[in-house]
DNA sequence: CACATACGGAACGCTTGAGTTTCGGAACTA
DNA sequence: TAGTTCCGAAACTCAAGCGTTCCGTATGTG
């Protein structure tokens, strides 16, 4: 008996006026956006108070921090990464970083992830949260390639993570320093060009087993 | 006459105690140290003149404000980036690119870079302090890959700034996200699989009008 | 020497922002 | 209706941190 969930049968209710229930996502949205407008540095609590259209008291209502609130905030941008087979190294690779790609290019979920890197560096529980998104993105492209290596797609003695790393790497690189655009096909002339090198290294494996 | 830079001789000197000449030092590298330990939100003056043995005074005589102290000490991490001509891309790309992936590995250079870019997206000034960084190896890595197409070391359709951000993408991506380590055969495994792939897309090109 | 400027250290004024409390009112249960 | 809990809004307390000022002292010029 870990924790009494439900004891109490579903037709009770506290007495009271019950919780604004449309008020958690307006004050998680509106810490969201204002991360991304002003900054963590510049976020305040009466900021997303009033964006939320919410009082103050409702927000600590809810959560005892402004940090607590923060870290909710940021957990809900977890998602859960595709595990696609497609076949192909090259569709799985696209299919699964595709959705990671637009959050690089896009303005606000750009500069969200860029001032969550930041702040991880600082905080702990933000830094676990943060590995979680990318291990987890980590592990289904480390399946796909293992399963391209299987299939004699690509050598045995591929780098995996080296070559992860060079896919998601330049929108990375653009989002967090050089600021150029990042357009919807720099995923596919990447993840093109590192195929090519892969290819050029072992060239043409041994396809012998091929039972489809 | 643009800024009338030295007009007073240079023997005559204001009367009085002159500024302790290592104090402007201690007092960026404090700042910039302390950016690293405990992030830009974390900073603060007092924290600062503690760290580098000074009083806040001092501080506030050579810089007029916080902002002011930390963009000169942001701006003193400047290198001119190397301008090299080792004859193929792979040793010029190595050449160019070692050091900003030092800095990359480095902990302490790589909290600041981290910080740095979430800084920047506040703050106009910093921003185009950055870009300037980047861009400055930018157009250095243009250069090598132009004169790596002039001497048919690479097909003429390269997309240069694509080569250049697969290149730098991995040790970035690390440093800011994935928190991987940052060893140093990573450019070079980098580099060589992109060659690779660019030797595979456009191979062997036409060297007919070899002069040398 | 007088004078001027620097030094480190400490205190101070002032603003900002986190978190709390209060208020009149609304929404629910019994 | 009475009691309870929520609501938004505003006022409040309290701590932190920027920038200033003052102190006693050190180090320079004339």
């Amino acid at each position: 008996m870990p924790v009494a969930a439900t004891s109490e049968p579903i037709t009770t209710r506290r007495a009271g006026r019950p919780r604004d229930p449309g008020a958690d996502g307006a004050i998680l949205r509106a810490t969201l956006d204002l991360v991304a407008e002003v900054g963590l540095s510049g976020l305040t609590v009466d900021a997303v108070a009033a964006r939320a259209g919410v009082g103050k008291a409702t927000i600590y209502r809810r959560w005892p921090s402004k940090e607590a609130l923060l870290f909710v905030a940021v957990a809900t941008l977890s998602e859960e990464p595709p595990v696609p087979d497609t076949g192909s190294v090259r569709g799985d690779l696209m299919e699964l970083f595709a959705g990671m790609i637009d959050r690089f290019a896009d303005e606000r979920s750009g500069r969200l992830v860029v001032e969550m890197a930041a702040a991880a560096a600082q905080d702990p529980a933000l830094l676990e949260l943060q590995r979680e998104f990318v291990d987890r993105r980590r592990r289904s492209g480390r399946g796909i390639l293992r399963r391209a290596v299987a299939r004699g797609e690509l050598g045995p003695d591929v780098d995996v993570d080296l070559v992860l790393d060079l896919i998601v790497g330049p929108a990375a690189y653009r989002c967090f320093l050089s600021h150029q655009p990042i357009t919807p096909d720099l995923l596919v002339r990447a993840l093109d060009l590192v195929l090519a090198g892969l290819a050029g290294t072992a060239p043409e494996v041994d396809r012998s087993p091929g039972p489809g």
